[in-house]
RNA sequence: GGACGCUUAGCUCAGCUGGCUAGAGCACCUGCUUGACGUGCAGGGGGUCAGCGGUUCAAGUCCGUUAGCGUCCACCA
């Protein structure tokens, strides 16, 4: 069989024939089966408007990772996927693409706007989908769900129905975000603060005099960010400890452009400190004023139309936008003498996070979700651990939106979205909350209805799906076997539009958590640390990048040098480096399996198909190094990723793979691998035994993170139907710790290193061989340079080798390598000046003498010895021994020389 | 106003529960047509781990504090 592979790896046309195969086979599906133990992990949906972006593709990425993990390691592993209608998102683009036809929504009318939504969906739903699998994801897409589809549906009746029996969800007029463009409430996480730079304007209202008319010399000020309010002012308040204000008790003002005298309260919202210490009162355009309000029975003045122009109560700035009646009111203020003075000021204005509009607060009926109670276990739930966040700081944040939570409003003006199960009798009004529309009033009889207009808040279906996607409200075994879930992988941004409402609503209607473990990770930024933004045009497309680079590359350009829920920053020169990576698993597994042609047209047997029993006797000690290398390895990686310190295992992969079996062991068995010498046979058998082994393993290890090219190597080096997606995870193996041979390499590796970094200090030409002496007092070490004799003159471009107890027969001016127990001499002849040669030396002594006074401070200090754990001390004893003993052969070597 | 994070090589960042001579990638310098790979190989320079104080036998790692940068929450009108 032959196997002609490209010089460099290119991803293209792999990475789809791969996926398709995967597909054709379905390794992605899974099934209840009760012999093997379930891990789950429900993908966060993506919105059916959305196009892959960088923030997609590390969470995927992280995703498919644990998921294709714990499917080698066998367990029955399920990434439920699926897509959210996105109600805003959605509905603000399908409005956008009318607009373009000429279209208003109005026109069409709820049935024809919705029609549109739905081709909408049928068209770009499954975009989102497709470039998932261009990323490698292994979801399980038979079990694709959408967030309005039947079964959600359901879903979202179900829980509206319950709560709403429960009491827990309400119809109630209370203050909420109003975005004036969307045309809709927003709940209080939707609401973005930005800093602007706006004015304070200071103004006074007179005094109300004894005649009930405006006073003409006594006035009340205050200042207000937003004058135009004023129109709905209905008080003006005061703190009840301030002294300076005991005399309004009972007093009204007038207020000015409205014309009518509104009463002066007390109340302790108002922070004496703060300016005059005199707020004015908007009960129906300011929460807290909302509050006050309440509190001393105020009238609410709603004074704006949705539009946020000024509505009838404005009087003559009916119909003016709210910024254009804000100049008017204060012009006409300061001709009325009652504008103090403007003043800058910079303030956080509450903003839509989807449209940026400043949120106009306004009282309105919607419906709400009670919180005090359905937030207790979703806490609890945190802080017994039964439910752990990665990091861990992200706690915090969590309880700092639980602490002060608010009541959900989730009532929208949109009619892109679950509409709300509510019926109002047309004759009397009653509100009927069912499933179905009801049949016959229960108060009047009458049998006419009107369903609600309004729809739900995207995340209320959101937060059910860890369990509408399995079947709920059905009693499905899916439901009984994959739930609760395992991991949930998301950014820290949706924490509390997503996270916390999974929890509780878990809770809520399953009596059990929605997920075990949240790992959480933080934002893709451009190179300057800037967020990727399409106004901004710095976003990279992931798809861009995995079409030039391929798939693997960007997926281990996302994991590595970041750690769990940190930002990091995107650059063109990490996605090379991974992609030269990708190139070096290439050449070097083809290179493997160049020789293993050869091989097998030798002898016809392929090295992997020998068991580790039958080659066991033949291995040299480079072959057990390495061996308990990838043993050590198999161990850390799968230690890493059950913490889910993804980008430490793979870093640990990359390691190995590139500098211990690359650089070093392939090179060293290369020349066992081009000998023609008798009896070498075995030797080179066990070498490409071992070449095959270790690379298998290293492909299962890198295979959750680049997918794709270890699939291929893999298939090319086995069979087309073998696949390394559904093979064994490496285990780790006791018997294969190799640490006598460990140790033995590790001294030949140093004495390489040595010769390498004299012969470059010296300038010898590297085509330039020389003879090498290597002079032990001990035979262990002796014994193990004549075992590693063939790579060791190769890997030292030695023209030979002699071992030797002493020093007897080497040329004076030879140039010698301290390593421990050893000291390597090279004679180079012309090319060595003494002089230079005892620089060199006494560098080394000077070294090796500031390490021991390191080492011998430590075992000094009798404190160290008491305290410091057992295995410490030895470890610093044993390295006392390593240079005192190199130090004693450096001094020797120097006396030799002087 | 409250909380959190970051500050480690020229750049971007790793460094988990304190314990080798503090690492990686990129960049930089020197050399290399060594029969897998120049998307490579070999060698090298470069860091008082932001400052100060403390705990400890031992601090990049823990505690306190200061400064700069960033994020989230709250929102005093």
């Amino acid at each position: 069989m032959s196997r002609e592979l490209a010089k460099t790896y290119d991803p293209k046309g792999i990475e789809d024939r791969l996926y398709q195969k995967w597909l054709d086979n379905k390794y992605f599906h899974a099934e209840v089966d009760r012999t093997k133990t379930p891990f789950t992990i429900v993908i966060p949906p993506p919105n059916i408007t959305g196009q892959l972006h960088m923030g997609h593709a590390l969470d995927n990425t992280m995703q498919d990772i644990l998921i294709r993990y714990k499917r080698m390691q066998g367990y029955n592993a399920l990434w439920q996927p699926g897509t959210d209608h996105a109600s805003i998102a959605t509905e603000v683009k399908i409005i956008e693409k009318l607009k373009e036809e000429g279209i208003d929504k109005n026109d069409l009318g709820r049935e024809g706007f919705l029609e549109r939504a739905w081709d909408w969906k049928k068209e770009y739903g499954g975009r989102i989908v497709s470039q998932l699998k261009k990323l490698g994801s292994s979801c399980d897409w038979d079990r694709e769900r959408f967030t309005m589809d039947e079964g959600c549906n359901q879903a979202v009746t179900e829980v509206f129905c319950k709560m709403h029996e429960k009491g827990w969800i309400y119809k109630g007029s209370r203050i909420i975000n109003w975005c004036p463009v969307c045309n809709t409430s927003i709940s209080d996480a939707e609401v973005e603060y930005q800093e602007q730079a706006g004015h304070f304007w200071h103004i006074k209202y007179p005094l109300v005099d004894q005649n009930g008319q405006p006073s003409k010399t006594e006035f009340l000020e205050f200042a207000t960010t937003r004058p135009e309010t004023m129109l709905g002012d209905t008080a003006v308040a005061v703190n009840p400890n301030d002294e300076r204000y005991t005399y309004l008790k009972g007093r009204q003002v007038w207020l000015p452009i409205v014309n009518k005298a509104i009463p002066v309260v007390e109340d302790e919202y108002v922070d004496m400190e703060f300016g005059t210490g005199v707020v004015k009162i908007t009960p129906a355009h300011d929460p807290n004023d909302f509050e006050v309000g309440k509190r001393h029975n105020l009238p609410e003045v709603n004074i704006m139309n949705d539009d946020a122009t000024i509505n009838e109560n404005g009087g003559k700035y009916q119909g003016l936008d709210r910024y254009e009646a804000r100049k008017q009111i204060v012009e006409e203020l300061e001709r009325e003498g009652l504008l103090v003075r403007i003043e800058d000021y910079s303030h956080n204005v509450g903003t839509h996070d989807r449209c940026k509009t400043t949120i106009e607060p306004m009282i309105k009926k919607q419906w709400f979700v009670k919180m005090d109670e359905l937030i207790k276990p979703a806490v609890e739930a945190v802080k017994k651990g039964e439910i752990k966040l990665i990091p861990e700081r992200m706690e915090k944040i969590y309880y700092n939106w639980t602490d002060n939570i608010r009541d959900w409003c989730i009532s929208r003006q949109l009619w892109w979205g679950h509409r709300i199960p509510a019926y109002y009798c047309d004759k009397c009004g009653e509100i009927v909350v069912a499933k179905d529309a009801p049949s016959v009033c229960p108060k009047c009889g009458e049998t006419h209805f009107t369903q609600d207009p309004d729809t739900l808040d995207t995340w209320f279906s959101s937060a059910l799906w860890p369990f509408s996607t399995l079947g709920w409200p059905e009693k499905t075994e899916d439901l009984a076997y994959f739930y609760p879930t395992d991991v949930l992988v998301t950014g820290y941004d949706i924490i509390f539009f997503w996270v916390i409402r999974m929890i509780f609503s878990g809770y809520e209607q399953m009596g059990e958590k929605p997920f075990k473990t949240v790992l959480f990770h933080g934002l893709v930024r451009d190179s300057q640390g800037r967020k990727m933004s399409k106004s901004l045009g710095n976003g990279i497309d992931p798809l861009e990048i995995i079409d030039q680079y391929g798939a693997d590359a960007l997926r281990l350009t996302l994991i590595t040098g970041n750690a769990p829920g940190n930002d990091m920053r995107f650059y063109y020169e990490r996605v090379e480096a991974s992609r030269n990576f990708a190139n070096k698993v290439w050449n070097a597994s083809r290179f493997i399996m160049m020789n293993m042609d050869q091989e097998e047209e030798k002898t016809g047997k392929r090295g992997w198909e020998t068991t580790y029993e039958e080659i066991r006797e033949s291995l040299y000690p480079v072959d057990k190094w390495i061996l308990s290398k990838l043993n050590t390895l198999v161990k850390d990686v799968t230690d890493n990723m059950d913490s889910f310190e993804l980008g430490i295992a793979v870093q640990k992969v990359y390691d190995f793979i590139w500098d211990e079996f690359c650089d070093w062991y392939i090179e060293m068995v290369k020349p066992r691998l081009y000998s023609t010498e008798a009896g070498e046979e075995d030797g080179k058998r066990a070498a490409l035994w071992t070449l095959q082994n270790v690379l298998i393993s290293a492909l299962k290890l890198l295979h959750p993170y680049m997918p794709f090219i270890t699939e291929e190597i893999f298939c090319t080096i086995q069979s087309k139907e073998a696949s390394v997606m559904v093979s064994d995870w490496p285990v780790f193996r006791e018997d294969r710790q190799f640490a006598k041979e460990e140790n033995a390499i590790e001294l030949m590796k140093e004495a390489v290193r040595g010769i390498r970094n004299v012969r470059t200090e010296m300038n010898v030409a590297p085509g330039r061989k020389a003879a090498v002496y290597v002079v032990s007092e001990k035979e262990d070490v002796r014994l193990i340079f004549e075992e590693g004799r063939q790579f060791f003159t190769s890997l030292a471009a030695a023209s030979g080798l002699t071992v030797q107890a002493d020093k007897n027969g080497i040329d004076d001016s030879a140039v010698s390598v301290v390593i421990p127990n050893a000291t390597v001499y090279i004679p180079f002849e012309e090319l060595v000046d003494i002089a230079q040669e005892i620089e060199r030396l006494k560098k080394e002594q000077k070294r090796l003498e500031s390490e021991l006074a390191r080492v011998q401070g430590m075992l000094g200090n009798e404190k160290f010895m008491s305290k410091a754990p057992k295995q410490k001390v030895d470890e610093e004893r044993a390295k006392l021994e390593k240079y005192a003993q190199m130090k004693a052969q450096v001094e020797e070597r120097l006396s030799q020389l002087m």
